[in-house]
DNA sequence: TGCATATTTCTTGTCGACAAAATAAATACA
DNA sequence: TGTATTTATTTTGTCGACAAGAAATATGCA
């Protein structure tokens, strides 16, 4: 805990914010923070060894992502997962998964396809080792690399906003299925690749909505099952 | 110019900042602030008659939404247009105009379309009196509207923040053009707004695509006309 | 005891001041 | 005169302190 304060004089002027959101995002996105969770400002400052005006900054920019709230004068916590109308995220994920595929199909450029292999390949281990954690943040790195070939910021900058709220929800969801291991997802990842590769934009476009739609059919069986999650509605 | 610095003592605490932001956005979106200019933190401390911290925590927020720039420790300034890449915005935009359409004639309810309905009303006022900024800011709410009746925060926010873009450059497309009105677009706005109040969702999307498609084809047939807008690339 | 009011505490919003980068200006040197 | 180095200026980043709202606690009164 205090290797953070330890950090005090070391560190470079205008670091300390991206220091502060990084670390602060992760912690809400792996739900190390839960929703719900009080979030004070001196309390941050202590933490983090530093005076509250970065970490106002840092909250402020948290705000701007939908990922903490803050009510006027009084508390602020990390937002809430909306439940209730999942199916809105569902809809804009799978539509964004589909164009950024397509898009990545007709405007990758050959160096794009090495990042994505890679990538890949990070994630066929993450799941050979069984570890949820690593799955859910290579595959998120994985499908923005392949949105990235794409070249359209405004549908990157969606997608990695839908990809990050992912993370809490699939963090849910391993959570409670004990890291069982969708081995089906790495041939399937392979099947796409390929198509971008091979410039076939129907089939890409296909592949990743097929690709979208089973991960969302499976949360939402998980989530019609009725399981109490341990987050509060 | 006073008059904002006159309301130093009978503002609310906690409204400052948003104050700033909108005023800022304003001028950055209507092109009285053109891309490239300066801002300068202590500058508008003394316009607005407050100190620098809301200042900058509204600098914060416009540097999330990609309405200025920021380099470290050096100026900020308002973001530039990427004409070059111009083509992403038109996909995103036709794409979300889709969307956010089909989804309104899908899930909106009646009090949506009065809302809609009555900005639709302005939106011909304008037209009729020829007032380009009028005509700008009231069909971004037009069609705003109409997505917000599709019930997707996800869809509307991304749209919301295309269609502010797109006020910079229909700003200088009225600019160049003196106000030219075109009329069809209020026709057509009544065509897709009929089909969103008779739920066919089909016709709705194609309207919306068609409208879209337009109004880009417009904005690329000056562009490419090369007239040399008064913004710097 | 139950409820309304006053007081305290706690957290956020704002301020003015100082320190660190970076740029512009000025000086020294060849 | 031109270039390199040093100094000054400007603008941002950070800090500690204070004040305002709201919540929690305490007090007064029936």
């Amino acid at each position: 805990m205090d290797n953070e304060t330890s950090l005090r004089n070391e560190r470079k002027r205008g670091s300390g914010v991206k220091v502060v959101y990084d670390i602060l995002r992760d912690e809400i996105l792996d739900l190390e923070l839960p929703p719900g969770s009080p979030i004070d400002e001196v309390q941050l400052s202590e933490r983090f060894g530093m005076s509250r005006t970065p970490i106002r900054e840092a909250l402020v920019r948290l705000a701007g992502e939908g990922l903490i709230d803050t009510l006027p004068n009084r508390s602020t916590m990390v937002s809430q997962i909306d439940f209730l109308n999942m199916h809105n995220y569902f809809d804009a994920l799978v539509l964004m998964y589909r164009v950024t595929t397509q898009l990545a199909a007709k405007y990758h450029r050959p160096e794009d396809l090495e990042a994505v292999r890679a990538l890949q390949a990070d994630f066929a281990a993450a799941v050979e080792a069984q570890d949820a954690l690593a799955m859910i943040s290579t595959n998120a790195a994985l499908h923005l690399a392949i949105a990235e070939a794409g070249r359209n910021p405004y549908f990157t900058s969606l997608f990695s906003r839908l990809l990050n709220e992912g993370r809490r929800i699939l963090r849910l969801y391993y959570q409670s299925y004990n890291d069982r291991l969708p081995r089906r997802f790495v041939e399937e990842h392979d099947e796409i690749i390929d198509a971008v590769a091979g410039r076939d934009i129907e089939l890409a476009e296909r592949l990743a909505r097929e690709h979208a739609e089973q991960i969302v059919a499976q949360i939402q069986k998980l989530l019609v099952r009725g399981d109490r999650l341990d987050v509060r509605l």
